[in-house]
RNA sequence: GCCCGGGUGGCGGAAUGGUAGACGCUUCGGACUUAAAAUCCGAUUUCCGCAAGGAAGUGUCGGUUCGAGUCCGGCCCCGGGCACCA
């Protein structure tokens, strides 16, 4: 397998080991209940036509090597690798072209295979897994059943951006001021049907589950703001109205009550156009047209004013008997509490300034305990006792909150209430290159008969729509007519009502349905016999990107099964991982997406944990040379090609860990490559001799010096402990510091060359295993075991003890080890350089640090 | 505005409260060479000094400590996240 070069030549060793790994499969995972498993999973990329980027390398060289040690160590690992292949850039290659977007994604595939294998990573390619293969996405949609019969999708009308004049949905980011990005026209808003989870439901516990797992700090913030759960109450206006109910607002701050002057609802209340009285009508559906085309940036613009407009209605203070009037102002969110606020301008900042603006009264009702004599500057929201409160004047204000939320509970007029920001996810996109959603729409009757087969697939509530004044049904495919593929089309192009391509497959979309079993035949055609066979529409909407990637992992464990998403047996042994490594850019989305998907598989008792990913971790950005973001545009771009062309990919590898810690965002240096390129060489030279064999200097009747051997053996430890802990950059530069010394030595030892390269190994796999043969071993260095470390060979007999006086130092000297203080102290006052220090003064104090640092504080 | 993270040589960075700048890059000097590259040896925080040596020094100001890059408080700058969620 060894290479016949002279020199080290990574052009030719790379491919041979590679090569080599694949016919020994020292990568491959298996079911070893002796081992200990680990499982380090990368998330898997995109397969964009940009192929490979610096980045992607940089976390997946990190994983590999933790992969290789912890093999090393007698682990069973499974470390897999996929591809997160539906996305829009494929979908808008095919609009382009015409050809099927899967042709370029597995093009795409192909490359991005090949250029991670070139880098040498252990992936147990036989895992691998693809979203868009229907063998994969079956699973997706059989997940997707779950929760829809357990009552977690459901279907809502929801405003998106319609362009009549392209007759077509639009994104968010494909609007630019009230029109499209694209042609410039004119975009409004339309409620369309879509699929939206539940995830709001499980809220709460994605919330708790974030205390027990291990993740970066920040990310865990991040999720916890996203939730953002607040607890408070729901209190109850009188209306003047009592035929319109009251009016509930959510408030935090009950203890503010009597300071509401004004109330607001937000323009989309249900209540908006009821409580507006004939003399403002006009104002007010002059305000709400104009809401209604603010796109959801500019509403939430903070810099722009507040706007509102008045109903001509009051409400009734339900603790004082006040009389309010009711605003509607687009500050006031719908999807948020109750749709619907008591505005405190006095303690409250947007309040203030909507009351300052339209000349409402403001009334403070919380003073802080040490007010300034010209009283404090509102609004003010701090801490403090309540005033002109009623009854209630003078509690501190979390009292107050308790107590008056109790006395209106027991009038019924109010009640505690928790309220998150978390939404329910908006699940469907009107695309065709996505997992189609395995959802037919029936009439009544069918929908009534259809669950009376088999009422375990449907949600409590059925799930409905209507449109045209026809109210239609949602029946789920029986999961055995999984998967649900993708019709092949004429046109990728939206179909022009707002719905995907897939509207426009007339054979597809409209057909005779088979209940029993989820068959179908064109609807053009004659109605099939049976009982079972009804008329049906398929559901267009495909679902999102973020489908896909909310289970892989648990895919990669039994990636082949076709009974089941994997098997029990894969599940217990693997788990999630144990290690999962990606960008900071997903620690919302898709870590809260997957974290929701597998509590659900967790209720239903498909999986045995309730949280996917114990232990995460971000690896930094690394920048371009400029220290900007790479961009094709700037022209900083790296690719992972060019560099394994010049310096081959170990030397890439040992880079990207040599750059600095894993964790943060640093600029990629040219001449850096280098420098560890050089490193490689050193190692070779002194490994290998002239004759291609092992180097003259390295022999079996070597005896090291205890120097080195203390060497050897801090490193032994030292690159273990780095690995565990992910501090690449330092292991590399201990084995650097182990180099040099063995360069220095005239002769070394067999066992401590070996010994070195295999703690080199993991980090520079193609280059061990060359230079492991060269050196006559036998066997692999990727499946040696890891060399012991002997902790007795890393305490040297002397250390080198640090004089200091006054804090400064002035000073050092070799001593034996253990050495005693008042010996310290006797060889301090000897010291040639320590002593002129001490001349004439006497030691006040002495600070002794056994084997390290003697202090001796003198007056 | 709010919540995080970070400011260390010419550069990337290293330092359980205990010798600041490991390791690498760069640059300079030397060896080898007809020469160059590669390689090898040495130097490379700043200031003063021929030198021995001394002084200052981890964004900034202050504090705790025998001792602070590290801990505490204020401020400045950079990066990330959230952004009318009542």
């Amino acid at each position: 397998m060894v290479t016949e070069s002279k020199d080290y030549d990574f052009h030719e060793i790379e491919p041979r080991w590679q090569s080599f790994w694949e016919r020994t499969r020292p990568d491959r995972a298996g079911m070893d209940p002796v081992r200990p498993k680990f499982y380090v999973l990368d998330m898997f990329p995109y397969p964009s036509g940009a192929g490979l980027h610096i980045g992607h390398p940089e976390g997946y060289t990190a994983t590999d090597i933790i992969a290789r040690y912890r093999r090393a160590r007698g682990f069973d690992v499974l470390h897999p690798m996929g591809w997160d292949a539906f996305g829009l850039p494929a979908e808008q290659h095919a609009v382009k072209t015409g050809t099927h977007p899967a042709a370029n994604t597995q093009n795409n595939i192909l490359n991005f295979r090949r250029q991670i294998k070139a880098l040498g990573f252990s992936y147990d390619w036989d895992r691998e897994i693809d979203t868009t293969d229907p063998r994969y996405f079956r699973w997706t949609q059989w997940i997707f059943l779950q929760l829809f019969k357990r009552g977690l999708a459901y279907v809502d009308e929801r405003p998106v951006w319609w362009c009549p004049e392209m007759r077509t949905v639009l994104a968010n980011e494909e609007v630019v001021d009230g029109r499209s990005e694209v042609g410039n026209f004119p975009v409004e808003r339309r409620s369309l049907r879509q699929w939206v989870l539940r995830i709001t439901a499980y809220a709460d516990r994605l919330l708790s589950g974030l205390e027990g797992v291990d993740w970066p700090d920040s990310t865990k913030r991040m999720q916890a703001a996203w939730i953002g759960r607040s607890e408070g109450a729901e209190i109850v206006f009188g209306l003047e109205d009592g035929a319109l109910g009251g009016l509930k607002v959510f408030t935090t701050r009950p203890d503010t009550l009597y300071g509401c002057t004004y109330m607001v609802l937000a323009p989309e209340h249900a209540l908006a156009q009821a409580l507006t009285t004939p003399g403002q009508r006009e104002a007010v559906d002059a305000y709400l047209r104009q809401a209604a085309s603010k796109s959801d940036l500019e509403r939430t613009d903070l810099a722009k004013e507040k706007t509102g407009v008045f109903t001509g209605s009051y409400a009734v203070n339900p603790a004082n008997g006040a009389r309010v009037p009711v605003w509607i102002a687009d500050y006031v969110l719908t999807g948020y509490g109750t749709g619907a606020i008591m505005a405190v301008p006095a303690h409250d900042e947007r309040d203030h300034e909507f009351a300052g603006r339209y000349g409402l009264q403001v009334e403070a009702v919380i003073e802080p305990v040490d007010a300034p004599p010209g009283g404090v500057t509102l609004p003010y929201t701090g801490d403090g006792r309540l005033v002109r409160s009623g009854p209630y004047t003078g509690l501190g204000w979390q009292e107050a909150k308790q107590r008056m939320t109790d006395d209106l509970a027991s009038r019924g007029a109010s009640r505690p209430a928790v309220n998150y920001k978390l939404r329910d996810w908006l699940f469907s996109r009107q695309r065709y290159w996505g997992e189609p959603i395995p959802i037919v729409w029936v009439g009544r009757a069918d929908h009534d008969r259809a669950r009376e087969r088999d009422p375990g697939s449907f949600p409590a509530e059925p799930v409905s729509f209507e449109q045209d004044g026809v109210t239609r049904y949602a029946v789920p495919l029986p999961e055995s007519a999984l998967p649900l593929e993708l019709p092949p089309v004429q046109s990728y192009l939206p179909s022009g009502t707002g719905e995907s391509a897939l509207a426009n497959v007339a054979e597809w979309v409209d057909i005779w349905h088979d209940c029993g079993s989820g068959k179908a035949v064109p609807a053009s055609g004659p109605r099939p016999a049976g009982a079972s066979w009804v008329r049906a529409r398929r559901e267009t909407n495909t679902m999102p990107q973020w489908a896909g990637s909310c289970w892989y992992y648990l895919r990669y464990t039994d990636p082949s099964n076709d009974q089941a998403f994997a098997s029990p047996e894969a599940l217990r042994r693997w788990g999630g991982p144990d290690l999962y490594v990606g960008g900071a850019e997903h620690a919302v989305l898709h870590l809260l997406y997957a974290r929701f998907w597998h509590k659900v598989l967790f209720d239903i008792g498909a999986v045995p944990t309730d949280e996917p990913f114990t232990k995460l971790f971000h690896q930094g950005i690394i920048l371009g040379e400029d220290g900007e973001k790479m961009s094709k545009s700037r022209g900083n771009v790296v690719s992972p090609d060019t560099i394994i062309e010049s310096h081959g990919a170990d030397s890439l590898r040992l880079f990207l860990m040599f750059l600095g810690p894993l964790e943060a965002m640093k600029p990629w240096n040219p001449r850096g490559i280098e420098g560890v390129h050089r490193f490689l060489q050193k190692v070779w030279r002194d490994c290998v001799g002239e004759d291609g064999r092992a180097h003259p200097k390295v022999g079996d009747s070597v005896q090291d010096s205890n120097e080195i051997l203390r060497l050897l053996h801090e490193t032994i430890k030292k690159v273990g402990d780095d690995i565990d802990a992910m501090r690449f950059n330092t292991a590399i530069s201990q084995m650097m510091i182990l180099e040099n010394a063995l360069h220095k030595e005239p002769a070394v030892s067999r066992s401590t060359a070996l010994a070195f390269i295999q703690v080199l190994a993991p980090f520079a796999p193609h280059f061990a295993e060359e230079v492991w043969s060269r050196l006559g071993a036998p066997g692999n260095a990727s499946t040696a075991p890891w060399p012991k470390f002997d902790p007795a060979r890393v305490s040297a007999a002397e250390v080198r003890i640090v004089f200091q006086v006054n804090g400064k130092h002035r000073g050092d000297l070799l001593v034996p080890l253990g050495l005693t203080q008042d010996r310290a102290v006797e060889l301090a006052r000897a010291h040639e350089k320590v002593a002129p220090f001490l001349a004439g003064k006497s030691i006040a104090k002495v600070v002794f640090v056994p084997n390290r640092i003697l202090n001796l504080v003198v007056s």
